[in-house]
Order: structure tokens, then sequence, then C-alpha cells
DNA sequence: AACGTTGGCGTCAACGTTGACGTCAACGAT
DNA sequence: ATCGTTGACGTCAACGTTGACGCCAACGTT
């Protein structure tokens, strides 16, 4: 034949009807085992596999799962693509991948297209301004995980790492250092009920008291050339800086790149805090104080996670707060 | 209705056939204009979008299009991602994303996947010994654009970058700043046939005569960790080794910091040359000299090569060998 | 007036699989 | 012998959309 052999054809050649071959080759019992024998020698004959497109237009399920993100080649991102994809191939299932560069109408776009597709599930790095569809969506019925942010609504879970605590961390990593000229590089993408790690570390440097300034803040595109420009911004506000938290290691790694071009010595004239804890960042020279942000548990978090919403939809779910830890190299 | 919307239910508000309102929704023509807007007004009060999983099934098109590559954290694949899935999005199209881990089993299990998932293509950077699976599925009618190998088979295309090139061209900058023990690493992975690096490398070595010796040559996984392996392996073939290429940049910013550890400076004792271009060969110190090869050009061909198999399959079709460039920073 | 053409529809039957329900022979209980 | 139960099947009708083909009124030509 040259076309795919369908449970037709297998139901053709061993006498029996398609639904008992769909019986067998979904485990579901109700057969002999005779039966299941011929059955499964006519699959292997006619190299028959199972529609999944005919499949999901009855059972609503495709066997696959979303992956939402704003850029791929922020080098967090495939590591955590690597893990979510590990994860959900234990579970049989394959893994669409889109980024919306952090645009919400991409990220709306994504979404039809993902849910027109009959995906089981999907796991999403919000876009700025994008809760109103997510919760659209959820309440449709698609099982979402949002990561980094927080959405309550039906059929949606959220993952975070303690952002806030790690703002903390970088703040009391500096202080200890001796650092009283600091300064924070946010993500210019983020409005200010999102800037975790700033809020944390500038309450860190309130409850600390002591003789240090008022930090100063900037905002970067979370590349290494966002990291320069936001040092640059950074350093107009304070010439005299001596401390640095940016809000991913990217950022972290063109302050130092900045600062070294403007003559200052990394960490000893300004110490540098970065967040994500990339490879990258012990490769370089010195090597990035950050806080680490775990993705393989992130990874089974998420889709863990999904499995829990695709299983049981529509239940309340609490938000997964994930901890943080600062890892202490050369830069800080 | 507590369902999502389908082409019968505008069909009843309209009061016109399902077959109507298809063909309104898909521009084929065959209704008067009239009909046309009382069509997409219903269209757009009950919220319908056409069912991508029942199209499907009769179409044998899904809209979707599947890239298979090794891992995802290699610096190089999420660029290439990128680009992919931006001319694809252009194209209205949706990215499967899964990656092998180079095992040929794994590959056979994605391509499974995929092929059950009615993709209408996929771009696959082959694991070894895997063109037999492919050039299978190439004979059951999947578009398969295999990069970086040759496979001659009906619905495949190829696109590669002129690697030997690319090795002719570390030879002879090596070859020019005076290098004369010199040694080439290539990937564990790959059979003596797809060693083009390589094959490129030791050619211009020949060509040249000179004084140089014989290059001596060692074997490394595509990582960091993997260049100061096969750094070692080199240098104990050719302790006074004073020029190195290797397959990727990764390796060969591991074989620099393997030879920074040894006490030997780079480039003053011992030049290094890459090849890829990613983007942390900029930022090492010192910055990488790599052979560059262009991710954008290779995402434009690639998806046009999948485009032209979509649109006329069963056609023959000669490789496209894309060009590659040396470019020179500080390591060499 | 009759005939051929054609635009704007509609009907029908898939596409491959599965949920819901039906049939029937074999078996144990009475 | 009769009756109720049940395992091993089978039948039927979707699921949402589309390819193939049919119908009919309107129109132009003869």
């Amino acid at each position: 034949m040259d076309r795919e052999a369908t449970l037709h054809d297998v139901a053709g050649k061993v006498g029996v009807s398609p639904r008992t071959v769909s019986r067998v080759v979904n485990d579901e019992g109700g057969y002999s085992p005779e039966t299941r024998k011929k059955v499964l020698a006519a699959i292997e004959e006619l190299r028959y596999r199972p529609n999944m497109v005919a499949r999901a237009l009855i059972t609503k399920r495709s066997g696959t799962v979303g992956l939402v993100g704003g850029d791929m080649t922020d080098p967090f991102f495939p590591a955590l693509a690597e893990g979510i994809q590990h994860r959900a191939r234990e579970a049989g299932q394959t893994m669409f991948f889109a980024s919306t560069g952090s645009d919400p109408d991409r990220q709306a776009e994504v979404l039809r297209s993902f849910w027109a597709r009959a995906v089981d599930g999907v796991i999403v790095f919000p876009a700025l301004d994008s809760i109103d569809q997510l919760t659209d969506y959820g309440r449709r019925g698609l099982p979402i995980v949002v990561v980094d942010d927080l959405v309550e609504a039906p059929n949606v879970a959220c993952v975070l790492f303690d952002l806030p605590e790690g703002g903390r961390l970088a703040a009391r990593h500096l202080l200890s250092a001796g650092r009283r000229r600091m300064g924070v590089i946010s993500a210019t993408v983020s409005p200010p009920r999102r800037r975790h790690r700033e809020r944390g570390f500038l309450a860190a440097l309130t409850e600390a008291r002591g003789d240090h300034l008022p930090a100063v803040t900037a905002e970067a595109d979370p590349t290494v050339r966002g990291g320069e420009a936001g040092f640059a911004e950074l350093l107009s506000l304070m010439p005299d800086l001596d401390g640095i938290f940016a809000y991913n290691d990217l950022v972290a790694i063109g302050a130092m790149r900045a600062a070294a071009a403007s003559g200052r010595r990394v960490p000893d004239d300004i110490a540098v805090v970065g967040c994500d804890d990339i490879e990258m960042s012990t490769y370089i020279t010195p090597a990035l104080t950050t806080i680490r942000l775990d993705r393989g548990r992130l990874s089974n978090e998420a889709v863990a996670a999904l499995g829990d919403l695709i299983d049981a939809p529509a239940q309340r779910r609490q938000p997964v707060v994930l901890p943080v830890e600062l890892v202490a190299r050369e830069s800080a």
C-alpha cells in the first residue's frame, strides 16, 4: 500500500474490528490473549503507528506541550528547555517551542496557535501585560504553568524563584564586602510590580541601615550590550559606584565589561553580582558571583505542575516558590 | 456554550452550510460579498477559530515544522532555532523542537513522534549513523532538510557549510602567524567521513608544505570541558604545540582555558582558532579567533529548502553549500 | 423560447480514531 | 432447565473540517 497503515488495515488482516485493535493498542483490556498476539503481529508487519491527529480530534489530547519564552538565545532558556523536554519525553509528550520576544501580541498569537493544535498544556514565561490573555486561556480550559509571575485563574499554576530573597542575598553580600555605593539594574520590560530582585535588594539595604548611600537604579535589555548600557546609566547617577546587582548574568557580564572599559577593576574598584548562574559566568574573567537559579529544579517543578493541571484541572493551586542561593566567585 | 465554536455554529448563526463558512474562512471564493460579511461577523461574535487538528486529519497538513538537534544548550542552536522559528512564523507555521543528545535511537523516536503528528516537514541535525532512518522517512513522504550532512533520498534536501574550507582557512591563518606544531580537535561523535573541518585543515597543511610538522588530532565532546580534555590529549601527543583548531567555539574556549591553566599564554605561546562564532567568543579574554558560520543564513536557507520540499516534493535537490569566513580576533 | 454556462450555494462522505452502548456465548447459581 | 452475569467482542456515531460533486437560478446566445 502506498499510504500508512491504519487501525482498519490491521483489523482487516487479523479479522477483527478496528475497535478491537484500538483496545489492544491502548491496552484497554477486553480482548483475549490470542487476539492480542495476532493484533501485535499484524501491527509489526504493517508497521502501524497510531495517528495522533485523528486521536486528538476525539480525545482532545494531543500528547504535546508548549513552551513559550522570550528569547531562546538567552542562555538561561535552552538549559530550561532541555530539562522540560527531558521530563516531557518521560511522559510520552512532544514539545512545541515558541519565543515571543517578550511581546504580548506575539504571545497571544503563539497561544492561539497552540490552542488550535490542542496542546495538552503550556509553560509560559509571560510577556509584559499578558495576564488577561493567560487568564482567558485558563478559563477556556488550557492548563497553563506561569513561570516567574503570579496569575490567579482556573487551570493556571505558578512556579517562581524567590527573587526578592535573591535580591536580599546580593545586597548582604555586597555590604559584607564593604560596598557602600550601589546600584541595581532591572529589566526594561519589567513593570515595577515584577521587580522582585530590585525590591529585595533595596529592602535589604534599608534593613541594614549603616553608612551606605541609597542605591541607584537603571534598566537594561537582557543582553551583554544591555548590561553595558545599564552600567553607563548607573555611573551617570553615581560616579563613585562600588557595587552592582544585575537582574541576569548577561547584564552583569556587560556591566563588568563596561567597568573594565572605563578603567575600573572588578572586583577591586567595583563588585558585580548577577542572577541566573549561566555557564558563561564561570568562564569569564573574573568569574561572576551570582544568584543561582536552579534550572533543573525549575524544569521539574514546572512539568510536574503542568502534569497536575492536566490530570486534575480547575483545582486551586498554590504558587510554588523555589529557593535561590548565592554563588560566590571572583566578581564580588 | 461551554465549548469552542465550530464551523457548524457559525453556519447555524448565519443560516448557511458549514461548507460555505469553510469557503469564507479559507478565502476559496464561491460565495457572495453579502454572505462573506455575515460569516465574518458571526466568526467574530462566536470567537471561532479553525481547529487545526480536524483540518490536519483531512489535508495531511498541520501547519507545523519540526526542528531536531543534538543539544539545545550548545549556543549555536538557540540562535538557529530563533532564526528558523522566525521564518517559519512568517509562513504561518508553528515549530516543534526536540533534541536527541546525538543519539540515533532518540532521533528515531523524535521522528516517529513528529510523523505521527503530521508535521509538514523537519529540519534535522543528524545523529551519528542515522542516514537510514532519514532515508526511510523521506521515502514515506516526509520533507526533510538535513543540515551539515549529505543524504540522497526522495524528499530530502541538504544544507551545509563549507566546513572543509573552514579548516583550510584556519590552517592558513595559523601558518601565516608562524605556527608550526599544530593540532586539530574533532567531535567524538563524528565518523571520519564527516570530519570536514579536520580534512580541510590537514589538506591545507599538506598543500602548504613548508617546515611545519604533521598535525596531531584529538577528539572532544562539544563542551568547554570537552575542549579541556581535547587540549590535554593534543598536548600529550605534541608537548611543544603552538597552534590549535577546534571544531566548535566551546571546545576552543576549553582548549584556551586548559592552555592557560598549564601556564601557556594565548596567543603568545599557543594560538587557538574555533569554529561557530558564538557570542561568548567575543566576551572571553582573549577574544576567540574563529571560523564564522552564519546562522542567519543557515536558518533562511534551511527554511527555504523545507518550503520548497513541502511545495514540490520528490524532486531532485542539489545540496546548498554555504560559505564560511575567518573572524580574526585575539586568540590567533 | 430553448439551450448552455456559471456563480453561489448545498450535500455527501470521508479522514482515523474512540466513547458509548449492544450482542452473544459461556458460565455459575438456583 | 432457567436465569443473571460477564468477558470478548462488534456496531454506531461522532470529533471538526474539507474534497468531490450536485443543484439551481440567472444570464447570454442563438
